[in-house]
DNA sequence: GTGGTCTAGACCACG
DNA sequence: GTGGTCTAGACCACC
């Protein structure tokens, strides 16, 4: 599993493991009855304070991704899966439709707001070669 | 000019108005001298606190966007189509860019990805008919 | 006389008007007895609000520079150009000391100070010559 | 660092901060990266409200001086101390600039300006030392 | 504990 | 009537 933070992107640094952790689960990357590292030693890897990860953990646990198995730490329960790839989704779409409504209420034309995306595309697929 | 205010969707009040204000500047509704609502009267108009308001006027002069004429209100600066325009391009596209690439990085495959993007964008042409 | 006006340099326009009549008494521009524009025409002159210029001979009445002559406008009074001449220099003095004090407390070294004062008093009058 | 507010000299006292954080950072004298007083320590020390120190810290940032680091306080970026010295001298630069006009159009003459502007500078330097 | 946002209201300078 | 400054204090998000 892979988590990569940003402290100074303006997106709560909760928030970012939160996503990151479901984004996992999506890809298989972390699979059902899997542990999840504890709270101290996550923390420790990412050199973040430990309430950070506890909030993140809380919001999984709400979420219904992580459970809690008395005195074994945190685990992926059994659904979650399913559920984050449909999330992960709706949270996409839902962003997208944010910036394309803003950009086209903005008075942009949908053919520019199409080769901006498309362009951002294609230099994220090349970036991932190299 | 149109300036609609939502409190409630996280983006704080002051930048949302100053995300209008240059849209409209940029989109020619509002032209280089001319003036712009008194501090007081588009806090009426949007029945929001002045100091809110003249945040985002502040915002909007340190941008070179708006000037104030002493004791003549503020008024779109001479320059400033041009500045509005080319912001509000970069600006989208950082925004674009930041969903794209959260979500091929999330593992969503970029057809799906296009394909919401389509989606959305018809969505939003299609409401604007109606 | 001559009178000109920056509505945007931050020094409030009745100040500017203040100063340039003094300057003008103590050039000799303006002498003892001479009429000063009445409110009205020098408000149409500089196409500034007439309230404005009131406060300007007010100020200059209460600084003994002009007087009253009853039905007949302002007239430069007796001893205003010694007053004025001793107020230039003093006025001068002391914005030089405020520009001066918080450069050097700024950590400038006294020389590149003296090498800026020198370079603009140069330049300002190379372009008098052109 | 050290920073003296006098709220009665016509600058803004978030100008004042601003300006002395400036020269601060030009002097060496707050670093890159080092930590700034948290907006309710400084309101303390200088006992001023909290929001004139928050509006002096929002110029700084986005002056690019200072960066804040969530749940943090706000820190000196990377490259503020050449900007802040570049900015500096031309501050200082445009004051001395407006002065110096303003006293040769009023008619001074360039030698008894710079006897002025000599003396005030002699009369700093003794001042020091005592 | 940190800063960020918003409201409320006072006071002043300027035109 | 215009904006500019400052104070006061509340509320929230984040760490």
């Amino acid at each position: 599993m892979l988590i990569s933070i940003d402290p100074s992107n303006g997106i709560p640094i909760y928030e970012q493991i939160v996503r990151q952790v479901k984004y996992n689960v999506a890809n298989g990357a972390l699979v059902s009855g899997q542990q999840v590292p504890s709270v101290r030693d996550l923390a420790k890897m990412l050199t973040i304070n430990p309430n950070t990860i506890q909030r993140a953990y809380q919001l999984l646990q709400s979420d219904g991704v992580l459970e809690t198995v008395r005195g074994r730490g945190q685990h992926v329960s059994a659904g979650a899966k399913r559920s984050c790839v449909s999330q992960r989704a709706n949270l996409i779409r839902e962003r997208l439709e944010l910036v394309v409504e803003e950009a086209l209420q903005a008075g942009l034309e949908p053919a520019e707001l199409r080769e901006s995306f498309e362009s951002v595309v294609r230099r994220y697929l090349s970036s991932l070669k190299s």
